[in-house]
RNA sequence: GGCGGCGUAGCCAAGUGGUAAGGCAGAGGUCUGCAAAACCUUUAUUCAUCGGUUCGAUUCCGAUCGCCGCCUCCA
Protein backbone atom coordinates (compact mmCIF):
# COMPACT_ATOMS: atom_id res chain seq x y z
CA UNK A 1 0.00 0.00 0.00
CA UNK A 2 3.02 2.57 0.40
CA UNK A 3 3.69 2.05 -3.33
CA UNK A 4 0.33 3.25 -3.58
CA UNK A 5 0.36 6.55 -1.45
CA UNK A 6 3.97 7.09 -3.21
CA UNK A 7 2.23 6.76 -6.74
CA UNK A 8 -0.58 9.02 -6.04
CA UNK A 9 -0.62 11.82 -8.58
CA UNK A 10 -0.21 14.33 -5.50
CA UNK A 11 0.32 18.02 -6.24
CA UNK A 12 1.27 18.69 -3.05
CA UNK A 13 5.18 17.85 -2.71
CA UNK A 14 5.08 16.74 0.93
CA UNK A 15 5.13 12.90 1.52
CA UNK A 16 3.08 12.64 4.57
CA UNK A 17 2.01 8.83 5.65
CA UNK A 18 -1.23 7.57 6.60
CA UNK A 19 -0.87 6.93 10.07
CA UNK A 20 -2.64 4.23 12.71
CA UNK A 21 -4.32 2.08 9.72
CA UNK A 22 -7.37 4.95 9.36
CA UNK A 23 -8.21 6.56 6.20
CA UNK A 24 -10.04 9.86 6.32
CA UNK A 25 -11.57 10.53 3.11
CA UNK A 26 -13.72 13.62 1.96
CA UNK A 27 -15.43 13.75 -1.67
CA UNK A 28 -17.00 16.86 -3.18
CA UNK A 29 -20.08 15.32 -4.04
CA UNK A 30 -22.70 16.45 -6.93
CA UNK A 31 -25.15 19.56 -6.70
CA UNK A 32 -28.47 18.33 -5.54
CA UNK A 33 -29.74 20.27 -8.84
CA UNK A 34 -30.37 18.30 -11.80
CA UNK A 35 -29.08 14.86 -12.65
CA UNK A 36 -25.57 14.33 -12.05
CA UNK A 37 -24.17 13.20 -15.92
CA UNK A 38 -22.23 10.50 -16.56
CA UNK A 39 -18.54 12.20 -15.97
CA UNK A 40 -20.28 13.52 -12.81
CA UNK A 41 -20.53 9.51 -12.25
CA UNK A 42 -17.28 8.67 -13.34
CA UNK A 43 -15.99 10.49 -10.81
CA UNK A 44 -17.85 9.27 -8.06
CA UNK A 45 -17.23 5.96 -9.28
CA UNK A 46 -13.45 6.28 -8.57
CA UNK A 47 -14.06 7.47 -5.33
CA UNK A 48 -16.33 4.20 -4.73
CA UNK A 49 -13.38 2.40 -5.64
CA UNK A 50 -11.20 3.84 -3.17
CA UNK A 51 -13.12 3.41 -0.75
CA UNK A 52 -13.47 -0.32 -1.73
CA UNK A 53 -9.59 -0.78 -2.56
CA UNK A 54 -9.41 0.78 1.36
CA UNK A 55 -11.61 -1.47 2.60
CA UNK A 56 -10.27 -4.37 0.89
CA UNK A 57 -6.86 -3.83 2.25
CA UNK A 58 -8.15 -3.74 5.94
CA UNK A 59 -8.14 0.11 6.31
CA UNK A 60 -10.86 1.99 8.47
CA UNK A 61 -12.17 4.67 6.35
CA UNK A 62 -14.34 7.28 7.03
CA UNK A 63 -15.62 8.72 4.20
CA UNK A 64 -17.33 11.55 3.98
CA UNK A 65 -19.66 12.78 0.77
CA UNK A 66 -21.20 15.96 0.16
CA UNK A 67 -24.53 17.02 -1.47
CA UNK A 68 -24.06 20.27 -2.64
CA UNK A 69 -27.22 22.53 -1.80
CA UNK A 70 -25.72 26.00 -1.40
CA UNK A 71 -26.30 26.87 -4.79
CA UNK A 72 -27.99 30.11 -6.37
CA UNK A 73 -30.52 28.06 -9.02
CA UNK A 74 -31.29 26.09 -5.85
CA UNK A 75 -32.09 29.14 -3.79
CA UNK A 76 -33.81 31.25 -6.16
CA UNK A 77 -35.44 28.54 -7.79
CA UNK A 78 -36.72 27.68 -4.02
CA UNK A 79 -37.49 30.58 -3.30
CA UNK A 80 -39.37 31.41 -5.97
CA UNK A 81 -41.57 28.26 -5.56
CA UNK A 82 -41.98 28.99 -2.01
CA UNK A 83 -40.90 25.99 -0.65
CA UNK A 84 -37.65 25.31 1.56
CA UNK A 85 -34.42 24.71 0.30
CA UNK A 86 -34.28 21.25 1.56
CA UNK A 87 -38.14 20.73 0.01
CA UNK A 88 -36.90 21.57 -2.87
CA UNK A 89 -33.90 19.43 -3.30
CA UNK A 90 -35.21 16.34 -1.91
CA UNK A 91 -36.47 14.80 -5.02
CA UNK A 92 -33.14 15.94 -6.59
CA UNK A 93 -31.57 14.28 -3.31
CA UNK A 94 -33.77 11.16 -4.18
CA UNK A 95 -32.79 10.50 -7.94
CA UNK A 96 -29.05 10.61 -7.27
CA UNK A 97 -29.57 8.09 -4.73
CA UNK A 98 -31.18 6.01 -6.60
CA UNK A 99 -29.22 6.19 -9.61
CA UNK A 100 -25.89 5.93 -7.46
CA UNK A 101 -27.38 2.86 -6.00
CA UNK A 102 -27.76 1.43 -9.41
CA UNK A 103 -24.24 2.14 -10.44
CA UNK A 104 -23.02 -0.19 -7.77
CA UNK A 105 -21.81 2.28 -5.49
CA UNK A 106 -21.37 1.95 -1.45
CA UNK A 107 -22.92 4.46 -0.01
CA UNK A 108 -20.47 6.29 1.50
CA UNK A 109 -20.24 6.65 5.47
CA UNK A 110 -21.57 10.64 6.37
CA UNK A 111 -23.28 12.45 3.54
CA UNK A 112 -23.77 16.21 4.76
CA UNK A 113 -24.85 18.55 3.51
CA UNK A 114 -23.85 22.61 3.10
CA UNK A 115 -27.99 24.33 4.60
CA UNK A 116 -27.45 21.86 7.50
CA UNK A 117 -23.68 23.34 8.46
CA UNK A 118 -23.87 27.23 7.90
CA UNK A 119 -22.82 27.73 11.83
CA UNK A 120 -19.44 25.85 11.10
CA UNK A 121 -19.00 27.76 8.49
CA UNK A 122 -19.85 30.74 10.26
CA UNK A 123 -17.09 29.50 12.77
CA UNK A 124 -14.13 29.41 9.93
CA UNK A 125 -15.19 32.86 8.92
CA UNK A 126 -14.94 34.44 12.06
CA UNK A 127 -11.37 33.02 12.67
CA UNK A 128 -10.25 34.15 8.92
CA UNK A 129 -11.70 37.59 10.08
CA UNK A 130 -9.87 37.27 13.06
CA UNK A 131 -6.31 36.53 12.11
CA UNK A 132 -6.79 38.68 8.94
CA UNK A 133 -7.00 36.27 6.32
CA UNK A 134 -10.68 37.65 5.41
CA UNK A 135 -12.00 41.52 5.40
CA UNK A 136 -15.44 42.75 4.57
CA UNK A 137 -16.33 45.10 1.92
CA UNK A 138 -19.48 46.19 1.31
CA UNK A 139 -20.91 44.10 3.81
CA UNK A 140 -19.80 40.66 2.13
CA UNK A 141 -16.84 38.97 3.55
CA UNK A 142 -13.81 37.95 0.93
CA UNK A 143 -11.18 35.99 1.23
CA UNK A 144 -7.40 37.68 1.62
CA UNK A 145 -5.40 35.86 -0.64
CA UNK A 146 -2.32 38.00 -0.58
CA UNK A 147 -2.34 36.31 3.55
CA UNK A 148 -1.67 33.24 2.38
CA UNK A 149 1.59 32.88 0.46
CA UNK A 150 0.68 29.35 -0.12
CA UNK A 151 -2.20 30.14 -2.51
CA UNK A 152 -2.15 27.98 -5.96
CA UNK A 153 0.24 25.34 -4.45
CA UNK A 154 -2.02 22.54 -5.47
CA UNK A 155 -3.53 24.08 -9.10
CA UNK A 156 0.33 25.18 -9.34
CA UNK A 157 -1.72 28.33 -10.86
CA UNK A 158 0.45 31.23 -11.54
CA UNK A 159 -1.86 34.71 -12.13
CA UNK A 160 1.07 36.31 -14.20
CA UNK A 161 -0.21 36.55 -17.80
CA UNK A 162 -3.84 35.26 -16.74
CA UNK A 163 -6.52 36.72 -18.32
CA UNK A 164 -8.08 36.83 -14.74
CA UNK A 165 -4.86 39.38 -13.58
CA UNK A 166 -5.19 41.20 -17.42
CA UNK A 167 -8.34 42.28 -15.46
CA UNK A 168 -10.02 41.69 -19.28
CA UNK A 169 -12.85 39.25 -17.91
CA UNK A 170 -13.13 40.40 -14.28
CA UNK A 171 -13.68 43.83 -13.19
CA UNK A 172 -12.26 44.49 -9.71
CA UNK A 173 -14.34 47.76 -8.91
CA UNK A 174 -17.64 45.88 -8.82
CA UNK A 175 -16.80 43.19 -6.41
CA UNK A 176 -14.99 45.96 -4.21
CA UNK A 177 -12.19 43.23 -3.86
CA UNK A 178 -8.86 43.87 -2.73
CA UNK A 179 -7.74 41.87 -4.97
CA UNK A 180 -8.85 40.05 -8.43
CA UNK A 181 -8.14 36.83 -7.09
CA UNK A 182 -10.38 37.01 -3.22
CA UNK A 183 -13.34 35.05 -3.20
CA UNK A 184 -16.82 35.50 -1.24
CA UNK A 185 -16.90 33.73 2.04
CA UNK A 186 -20.16 35.54 3.28
CA UNK A 187 -22.53 37.12 0.62
CA UNK A 188 -24.45 40.14 2.23
CA UNK A 189 -28.19 39.14 1.62
CA UNK A 190 -31.40 42.13 2.96
CA UNK A 191 -32.86 41.46 6.28
CA UNK A 192 -35.91 40.07 4.90
CA UNK A 193 -34.19 38.15 2.00
CA UNK A 194 -34.49 34.13 1.87
CA UNK A 195 -32.79 32.32 2.76
CA UNK A 196 -30.34 34.00 5.12
CA UNK A 197 -28.00 32.91 7.91
CA UNK A 198 -27.55 35.08 10.89
CA UNK A 199 -23.84 35.56 11.62
CA UNK A 200 -21.45 37.94 13.95
CA UNK A 201 -20.46 39.44 11.21
CA UNK A 202 -24.13 40.01 9.22
CA UNK A 203 -27.00 38.21 7.97
CA UNK A 204 -25.93 36.82 4.63
CA UNK A 205 -25.08 33.09 3.21
CA UNK A 206 -21.63 31.64 3.03
CA UNK A 207 -20.15 31.35 -0.42
CA UNK A 208 -20.13 28.02 -2.24
CA UNK A 209 -15.93 27.09 -0.93
CA UNK A 210 -16.13 27.18 2.86
CA UNK A 211 -19.00 24.66 2.74
CA UNK A 212 -16.66 22.29 2.27
CA UNK A 213 -13.80 23.34 4.61
CA UNK A 214 -16.48 23.49 7.46
CA UNK A 215 -18.18 19.58 6.46
CA UNK A 216 -14.52 18.22 6.13
CA UNK A 217 -12.82 19.20 8.98
CA UNK A 218 -16.15 18.42 11.31
CA UNK A 219 -16.18 15.03 10.53
CA UNK A 220 -12.31 13.94 9.70
CA UNK A 221 -10.45 16.39 12.15
CA UNK A 222 -8.23 19.48 10.71
CA UNK A 223 -5.70 17.37 8.82
CA UNK A 224 -7.38 14.18 6.68
CA UNK A 225 -5.89 11.82 4.51
CA UNK A 226 -7.38 12.13 0.86
CA UNK A 227 -9.49 14.58 -0.74
CA UNK A 228 -11.19 13.56 -3.79
CA UNK A 229 -13.37 14.93 -6.28
CA UNK A 230 -13.46 15.88 -10.45
CA UNK A 231 -10.69 17.65 -12.34
CA UNK A 232 -12.85 20.68 -12.61
CA UNK A 233 -12.90 21.51 -8.81
CA UNK A 234 -9.38 21.40 -8.89
CA UNK A 235 -9.53 25.02 -9.48
CA UNK A 236 -10.51 27.18 -7.75
CA UNK A 237 -12.65 25.07 -5.51
CA UNK A 238 -10.04 22.53 -4.03
CA UNK A 239 -7.50 25.50 -3.68
CA UNK A 240 -9.79 27.76 -1.76
CA UNK A 241 -10.51 25.21 0.25
CA UNK A 242 -7.11 24.76 1.39
CA UNK A 243 -6.61 28.61 2.03
CA UNK A 244 -9.96 28.92 4.24
CA UNK A 245 -8.97 25.79 5.82
CA UNK A 246 -5.48 26.44 6.29
CA UNK A 247 -5.44 29.99 6.57
CA UNK A 248 -8.00 29.07 9.25
CA UNK A 249 -6.33 26.76 11.46
CA UNK A 250 -2.78 26.92 10.26
CA UNK A 251 -2.30 23.14 9.70
CA UNK A 252 -1.65 21.36 6.87
CA UNK A 253 -5.33 20.11 5.42
CA UNK A 254 -5.67 17.14 3.02
CA UNK A 255 -2.53 15.01 2.73
CA UNK A 256 -3.69 13.77 -0.65
CA UNK A 257 -5.54 14.79 -3.55
CA UNK A 258 -7.28 12.77 -6.43
CA UNK A 259 -8.48 14.67 -9.17
CA UNK A 260 -10.73 12.15 -11.61
CA UNK A 261 -10.78 13.89 -15.31
CA UNK A 262 -13.93 13.82 -17.04
CA UNK A 263 -15.54 12.38 -20.36
CA UNK A 264 -14.75 13.77 -24.15
CA UNK A 265 -18.04 11.86 -26.20
CA UNK A 266 -16.68 10.56 -29.65
CA UNK A 267 -13.49 12.54 -28.84
CA UNK A 268 -16.14 16.06 -27.84
CA UNK A 269 -16.67 18.24 -25.20
CA UNK A 270 -20.22 16.69 -23.61
CA UNK A 271 -22.81 20.10 -23.87
CA UNK A 272 -26.42 19.95 -23.92
CA UNK A 273 -25.77 22.80 -26.90
CA UNK A 274 -23.73 20.16 -28.54
CA UNK A 275 -26.76 17.25 -28.39
CA UNK A 276 -24.44 14.79 -26.35
CA UNK A 277 -25.39 15.40 -22.88
CA UNK A 278 -26.18 11.99 -21.02
CA UNK A 279 -27.36 10.93 -17.86
CA UNK A 280 -27.45 7.85 -16.52
CA UNK A 281 -31.24 7.60 -16.70
CA UNK A 282 -30.39 8.25 -20.68
CA UNK A 283 -28.94 5.65 -21.05
CA UNK A 284 -30.64 3.17 -18.77
CA UNK A 285 -33.67 3.95 -21.26
CA UNK A 286 -31.50 3.07 -24.06
CA UNK A 287 -31.39 0.05 -22.25
CA UNK A 288 -27.49 -0.13 -21.74
CA UNK A 289 -26.96 -2.02 -18.23
CA UNK A 290 -26.29 -0.09 -15.34
CA UNK A 291 -23.13 -2.83 -14.84
CA UNK A 292 -22.14 -2.10 -18.85
CA UNK A 293 -21.56 1.90 -17.28
CA UNK A 294 -19.80 1.19 -14.61
CA UNK A 295 -17.44 -1.07 -16.57
CA UNK A 296 -16.60 1.38 -19.26
CA UNK A 297 -16.46 3.97 -16.82
CA UNK A 298 -13.76 2.40 -14.64
CA UNK A 299 -11.94 1.23 -17.37
CA UNK A 300 -10.03 3.94 -17.89
CA UNK A 301 -7.64 5.25 -15.13
CA UNK A 302 -9.26 7.97 -13.47
CA UNK A 303 -6.40 10.61 -14.14
CA UNK A 304 -6.93 10.18 -18.50
CA UNK A 305 -10.23 11.49 -19.88
CA UNK A 306 -12.54 8.72 -20.98
CA UNK A 307 -13.30 9.17 -24.55
CA UNK A 308 -17.05 7.92 -24.32
CA UNK A 309 -18.53 5.75 -27.46
CA UNK A 310 -22.11 4.11 -27.83
CA UNK A 311 -19.56 1.29 -29.32
CA UNK A 312 -17.66 1.07 -26.31
CA UNK A 313 -20.28 0.74 -24.34
CA UNK A 314 -21.79 -2.17 -26.13
CA UNK A 315 -18.27 -3.31 -25.89
CA UNK A 316 -18.38 -3.14 -22.34
CA UNK A 317 -21.93 -5.15 -22.28
CA UNK A 318 -20.43 -7.86 -23.76
CA UNK A 319 -17.45 -7.68 -21.62
CA UNK A 320 -19.82 -7.96 -18.65
CA UNK A 321 -21.24 -11.13 -19.89
CA UNK A 322 -18.04 -12.64 -20.45
CA UNK A 323 -17.13 -12.27 -17.06
CA UNK A 324 -20.61 -13.23 -15.58
CA UNK A 325 -20.30 -16.22 -17.71
CA UNK A 326 -16.94 -17.35 -16.88
CA UNK A 327 -17.99 -17.34 -13.11
CA UNK A 328 -21.20 -19.61 -13.95
CA UNK A 329 -18.85 -21.35 -15.81
CA UNK A 330 -16.49 -22.28 -13.02
CA UNK A 331 -19.81 -22.31 -10.24
CA UNK A 332 -21.00 -24.87 -12.26
CA UNK A 333 -18.30 -26.89 -13.58
CA UNK A 334 -17.81 -30.60 -12.63
CA UNK A 335 -14.89 -30.77 -10.60
CA UNK A 336 -12.93 -33.56 -8.97
CA UNK A 337 -10.97 -33.72 -5.90
CA UNK A 338 -8.07 -32.53 -5.37
CA UNK A 339 -6.16 -29.55 -7.00
CA UNK A 340 -3.96 -28.53 -10.14
CA UNK A 341 -0.80 -26.52 -8.60
CA UNK A 342 -1.16 -24.73 -12.26
CA UNK A 343 -4.56 -23.08 -11.65
CA UNK A 344 -3.31 -22.00 -7.95
CA UNK A 345 -0.08 -20.07 -9.60
CA UNK A 346 -2.16 -18.55 -12.26
CA UNK A 347 -4.78 -17.36 -9.30
CA UNK A 348 -1.54 -16.03 -6.95
CA UNK A 349 -0.54 -14.04 -10.49
CA UNK A 350 -3.65 -12.79 -10.93
CA UNK A 351 -4.07 -11.45 -7.64
CA UNK A 352 -1.02 -10.14 -7.16
CA UNK A 353 -1.16 -8.43 -10.59
CA UNK A 354 -4.58 -6.85 -9.80
CA UNK A 355 -3.30 -5.08 -6.55
CA UNK A 356 -0.12 -4.10 -8.13
CA UNK A 357 -2.13 -2.03 -10.69
CA UNK A 358 -4.61 -0.76 -8.05
CA UNK A 359 -1.26 -0.01 -6.21
CA UNK A 360 -0.09 2.16 -8.90
CA UNK A 361 -2.12 4.99 -8.78
CA UNK A 362 -4.81 2.76 -9.54
CA UNK A 363 -4.26 1.65 -12.87
CA UNK A 364 -7.66 -0.25 -13.42
CA UNK A 365 -7.28 -0.95 -17.21
CA UNK A 366 -4.24 -2.75 -15.76
CA UNK A 367 -6.41 -4.53 -12.99
CA UNK A 368 -8.74 -5.56 -15.56
CA UNK A 369 -6.28 -6.81 -18.04
CA UNK A 370 -5.11 -9.15 -14.84
CA UNK A 371 -8.48 -10.22 -14.76
CA UNK A 372 -8.93 -10.84 -17.83
CA UNK A 373 -5.94 -12.77 -18.55
CA UNK A 374 -7.08 -15.11 -15.45
CA UNK A 375 -10.34 -15.75 -17.05
CA UNK A 376 -8.84 -17.03 -20.27
CA UNK A 377 -6.55 -18.92 -18.58
CA UNK A 378 -8.79 -20.62 -16.88
CA UNK A 379 -11.54 -21.23 -18.94
CA UNK A 380 -9.06 -23.16 -20.92
CA UNK A 381 -8.48 -25.41 -17.75
CA UNK A 382 -11.98 -25.88 -18.11
CA UNK A 383 -12.67 -26.87 -21.04
CA UNK A 384 -9.74 -29.17 -20.58
CA UNK A 385 -11.76 -30.68 -17.44
CA UNK A 386 -7.94 -29.52 -15.88
CA UNK A 387 -10.32 -27.81 -12.78
CA UNK A 388 -10.45 -29.43 -9.49
CA UNK A 389 -12.62 -28.46 -6.57
CA UNK A 390 -9.84 -26.65 -4.45
CA UNK A 391 -8.87 -24.69 -7.69
CA UNK A 392 -12.63 -24.06 -8.42
CA UNK A 393 -13.23 -22.36 -4.72
CA UNK A 394 -9.90 -20.88 -5.11
CA UNK A 395 -11.06 -19.13 -8.14
CA UNK A 396 -14.22 -18.03 -7.34
CA UNK A 397 -12.52 -16.92 -4.23
CA UNK A 398 -10.58 -15.00 -6.57
CA UNK A 399 -13.68 -13.06 -8.23
CA UNK A 400 -15.38 -12.29 -4.94
CA UNK A 401 -11.86 -10.31 -4.06
CA UNK A 402 -11.90 -8.30 -7.64
CA UNK A 403 -15.52 -7.65 -7.52
CA UNK A 404 -14.98 -6.79 -3.44
CA UNK A 405 -13.35 -3.47 -5.38
CA UNK A 406 -14.75 -3.28 -8.85
CA UNK A 407 -18.33 -4.26 -8.82
CA UNK A 408 -18.34 -5.56 -12.31
CA UNK A 409 -19.41 -8.90 -12.34
CA UNK A 410 -23.15 -8.40 -10.64
CA UNK A 411 -25.17 -10.41 -8.71
CA UNK A 412 -25.00 -13.94 -8.31
CA UNK A 413 -28.42 -15.23 -9.49
CA UNK A 414 -29.13 -18.61 -7.39
CA UNK A 415 -32.71 -18.40 -8.37
CA UNK A 416 -35.08 -21.43 -9.53
CA UNK A 417 -36.83 -21.84 -12.13
CA UNK A 418 -40.45 -22.05 -11.78
CA UNK A 419 -41.71 -25.78 -12.66
CA UNK A 420 -43.48 -25.48 -16.18
CA UNK A 421 -39.82 -24.12 -17.16
CA UNK A 422 -38.84 -27.26 -15.51
CA UNK A 423 -40.65 -29.19 -17.30
CA UNK A 424 -40.44 -27.41 -21.01
CA UNK A 425 -36.44 -28.32 -20.27
CA UNK A 426 -36.88 -31.93 -19.55
CA UNK A 427 -39.59 -31.83 -22.50
CA UNK A 428 -36.71 -30.44 -24.23
CA UNK A 429 -34.11 -33.44 -23.35
CA UNK A 430 -36.41 -35.67 -23.94
CA UNK A 431 -37.01 -34.73 -27.84
CA UNK A 432 -33.34 -34.22 -28.58
CA UNK A 433 -32.96 -37.84 -27.09
CA UNK A 434 -35.50 -39.04 -29.57
CA UNK A 435 -33.68 -36.90 -31.85
CA UNK A 436 -36.34 -34.71 -32.87
CA UNK A 437 -34.93 -31.79 -33.59
CA UNK A 438 -37.73 -29.65 -34.57
CA UNK A 439 -39.38 -29.92 -31.31
CA UNK A 440 -36.18 -28.84 -28.84
CA UNK A 441 -35.58 -26.09 -31.11
CA UNK A 442 -39.15 -24.98 -30.81
CA UNK A 443 -38.71 -24.89 -26.92
CA UNK A 444 -35.55 -23.41 -26.61
CA UNK A 445 -37.25 -20.44 -29.02
CA UNK A 446 -40.30 -20.50 -26.76
CA UNK A 447 -37.64 -20.26 -23.43
CA UNK A 448 -35.85 -17.60 -25.24
CA UNK A 449 -39.02 -15.44 -25.70
CA UNK A 450 -39.65 -15.67 -21.48
CA UNK A 451 -35.60 -14.78 -21.52
CA UNK A 452 -34.07 -18.27 -20.29
CA UNK A 453 -31.33 -19.16 -22.52
CA UNK A 454 -29.49 -22.62 -22.56
CA UNK A 455 -27.04 -24.29 -23.26
CA UNK A 456 -26.01 -27.40 -24.33
CA UNK A 457 -23.09 -28.66 -22.37
CA UNK A 458 -21.96 -32.55 -22.03
CA UNK A 459 -22.83 -32.71 -18.51
CA UNK A 460 -26.51 -31.84 -19.15
CA UNK A 461 -28.48 -28.46 -19.79
CA UNK A 462 -27.67 -25.07 -18.21
CA UNK A 463 -29.90 -22.10 -18.27
CA UNK A 464 -29.20 -18.59 -17.47
CA UNK A 465 -31.19 -15.37 -17.90
CA UNK A 466 -31.12 -12.74 -20.54
C1' G B 1 -2.99 35.17 -24.22
C1' G B 2 -1.49 31.93 -19.43
C1' C B 3 -1.33 26.93 -17.26
C1' G B 4 -2.16 21.71 -17.77
C1' G B 5 -3.59 16.97 -20.23
C1' C B 6 -3.94 13.99 -24.54
C1' G B 7 -2.97 11.99 -29.87
C1' U B 8 -1.07 3.82 -29.85
C1' A B 9 -4.79 -1.20 -34.72
C1' G B 10 -12.11 -0.60 -37.14
C1' C B 11 -13.54 1.13 -31.71
C1' C B 12 -12.08 1.71 -26.22
C1' A B 13 -7.21 1.67 -24.51
C1' A B 14 -2.39 -0.16 -21.06
C1' G B 15 2.59 0.51 -21.33
C1' U B 16 8.02 0.96 -21.57
C1' G B 17 14.91 3.83 -23.54
C1' G B 18 15.70 -2.29 -26.24
C1' U B 19 11.85 -3.42 -30.00
C1' A B 20 3.71 -2.98 -28.82
C1' A B 21 -0.97 -5.50 -22.36
C1' G B 22 -6.21 -6.20 -22.20
C1' G B 23 -11.38 -5.65 -23.92
C1' C B 24 -14.95 -5.00 -28.03
C1' A B 25 -15.74 -5.72 -33.19
C1' G B 26 -13.92 -8.77 -37.67
C1' A B 27 -11.90 -13.45 -40.10
C1' G B 28 -10.81 -18.79 -40.00
C1' G B 29 -11.07 -23.25 -37.08
C1' U B 30 -12.53 -26.79 -32.77
C1' C B 31 -16.79 -28.43 -29.97
C1' U B 32 -22.41 -28.95 -30.95
C1' G B 33 -27.90 -32.30 -34.42
C1' C B 34 -28.02 -26.87 -35.02
C1' A B 35 -27.20 -23.09 -31.64
C1' A B 36 -25.27 -21.01 -27.13
C1' A B 37 -21.07 -20.90 -24.03
C1' A B 38 -15.95 -21.89 -24.27
C1' C B 39 -11.25 -22.67 -26.58
C1' C B 40 -7.43 -22.12 -30.56
C1' U B 41 -5.41 -19.19 -34.60
C1' U B 42 -5.49 -14.48 -36.82
C1' U B 43 -5.85 -8.60 -37.00
C1' A B 44 -0.22 -2.22 -35.53
C1' U B 45 7.44 -3.99 -39.00
C1' U B 46 4.30 0.14 -35.83
C1' C B 47 2.67 4.05 -31.46
C1' A B 48 -0.22 12.24 -35.01
C1' U B 49 3.84 14.69 -38.23
C1' C B 50 8.89 16.49 -38.74
C1' G B 51 13.56 17.01 -36.65
C1' G B 52 17.23 16.06 -32.50
C1' U B 53 19.81 13.11 -28.46
C1' U B 54 21.18 7.75 -28.24
C1' C B 55 24.27 1.74 -30.21
C1' G B 56 18.90 1.82 -30.09
C1' A B 57 12.76 6.01 -29.01
C1' U B 58 6.44 4.73 -29.34
C1' U B 59 8.94 5.89 -24.64
C1' C B 60 13.67 11.66 -23.63
C1' C B 61 14.16 16.86 -26.03
C1' G B 62 12.37 20.60 -29.68
C1' A B 63 8.97 22.20 -33.40
C1' U B 64 4.33 21.58 -36.04
C1' C B 65 -0.74 19.93 -36.49
C1' G B 66 -5.21 18.19 -33.97
C1' C B 67 -8.36 17.35 -29.61
C1' C B 68 -9.71 18.34 -24.32
C1' G B 69 -9.79 20.99 -19.52
C1' C B 70 -8.99 25.25 -16.20
C1' C B 71 -7.94 30.47 -16.07
C1' U B 72 -15.40 34.66 -15.67
C1' C B 73 -20.41 33.95 -13.17
C1' C B 74 -22.75 29.72 -10.56
C1' A B 75 -21.65 25.35 -8.10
Amino acid sequence: MLKFFNTLSRQIEEFHPIEDNKVRMYMCGPTVWNYAHIGNFRTFIFGDILRRYFKYKGYDLTHVFNLTDVDDRIINESAKQGISIDEFTAPYIQYFWEDFDALGNERPDITPRATHHVPEMIAIISKLLENGHAYESDGSIYYRISAFPEYGKLSKIKFEGNIAGGSERVDTDKYEKEDARDFALWKLVGADEQPGWDAPFGRGRPGWHVECSAMSMKYLGETFDLHAGGMDLQFPHHENEIAQSEGSTGKLFAKYWIHSDFLKIDDVTMSKSKGNFFTFRDLREQGYSPLAIRYLLLSVPYRKQLNFTFEGLQGAESTIERLQNFRRLVRDARVDNGSNPDVKARVDNALAEFEASLDDDFNTANALAAIHDLVREINTVVAGDGLKVDDQKAVLDAVAKFDSVLGIFGEEKTEMLDADIDALIAERQEARQQRNFARSDEIRDLLAEKGIILEDTKDGVRWKRK
